[in-house]
DNA sequence: AACAGACCTGACCAATCAGTCAAGGTTATT
DNA sequence: AATAACCTTGACTGATTGGTCAGGTCTGTT
């Protein structure tokens, strides 16, 4: 068989290594998301990308290395999003730009989300020190613009914190609680309704906080 | 040793088992919380309530079986907390009634929402029924009562599932997410700043569906 | 006091898991 | 073509897990 494992045509070493290592990322991602750290086995992972089990621990010295890998790349897309706090200057724009492209995650990464909330829910054993650091540092910058927003009378004033609580809260609960909307709403939801998903959401915090949505 | 187990006095024998009961699914609710279905050990949850591990199999025929009633329990919590919705008339004090309420439990059953969280993450193999019976039967009796203060005028044409949705994501969050709250607030949320919080959710979920709070 | 039934528990199993390893295959380099 | 480095994998292992069970203890009843 060919290096790669899976049937893509010959690239550099380089190459090949890092297609290897995305399939293994995407098919744990997805097994940690649907049974959590301890419930997820190094075998079911190896199904999940179609790898023998010995292959997994070729790419990730262990588990929990793995997971770790998994965990990072959610949080790294995430902090992505944000550039709109800092480069609209009106409140309005800026967080509606946020809210969506938080909603659009939420469609796009469902998994990542899962296995974050995972995390965080268990006490964040493994990423303790990006919480500390780069999300504290990241928080406290964007509370920072808020309160800016508020002194120039842009927004009725709020806790900043509360603020991004909230939409952190709305917009990942599409993801986290998928299982439970898809179930309330007898399938999936439409194209159409990820719209009016994202509209209520954006309607009810922008109103919210003395912003009348354009 | 006592039957009970533990030190408590003698009691009738229904009182007694019931106090075991309640200590296992104590233990168990916060053990499961803490590493999810798959990542707890029923070594684990016995020792959280001081008890052999034989003697969980005593009284719970098997982990499944454990994991049920522990999430039975906290459903169950929660629909209870939805009286205001037929007794208040108006939708001002109907919600924010509502709302606070959430925000208590999350405070005082946070173990219990994270197992519920775990649960709907992981796709909710246990209790799937449940939401398709009565989490379903009870979403669209209360999306019905929006709905008609939506007709009366009394507030805002939204979603009314969005809404919902929307109250369980910011005040479930303050429970699942608690760790993430905290190491972003530098330790635990005091008094005042549970009621802030609780403040600032119902002050933008109200005025964000057209609702001036008094 | 004696009996029955409920309750408790240390010791034990079969199953499963993360991780290892040695042997073989493939690619790049000279 | 020869060599070295990299990659793949079936088979294995020590440790852990959920669950069992036999034998004991305690409680209520007669």
């Amino acid at each position: 068989m060919e290096p790669g494992g899976t049937a893509e045509k010959t690239g550099t070493r380089a190459e090949t290594r890092g297609e290897t290592e995305r399939a293994i990322l995407d098919g744990a991602e997805r097994v940690f998301a649907e049974s959590g750290f301890g419930g997820a086995t190094m075998q079911a992972i190896a199904e999940a990308c179609g790898l023998p089990k010995a292959n997994l621990h070729y790419y990730f010295e262990s588990k929990e290395k793995l997971y770790r890998r998994v965990v990072e790349r959610i949080f790294t897309v995430w902090l992505e999003a944000a550039g709109s706090f800092d480069t609209e200057a009106q409140p309005a724009e800026a967080l509606r730009r946020y809210i969506t492209r938080k909603m659009q995650l939420s469609r796009e990464y469902r998994y990542g989300s899962k296995v974050w909330a995972n995390e965080v829910i268990h006490g964040a054993p493994i990423i303790q020190d990006y919480l500390e650091t780069t999300l504290r540092d990241w928080t406290e910058s964007r509370a920072a613009v808020i309160r800016r927003w508020i002194e120039a009378g842009q927004m009725r004033p709020v806790d900043p914190h509360g603020l991004l609580y909230m939409i952190w809260a709305t917009t990942q609960h599409y993801a986290d609680f998928a299982h439970q909307v898809e179930t309330l709403n007898h399938g999936p939801l439409s194209d159409a309704q990820w719209e009016q998903a994202t509209d209520t959401v954006c309607g009810i915090l922008l109103r919210g906080i003395g912003i009348d949505p354009a």
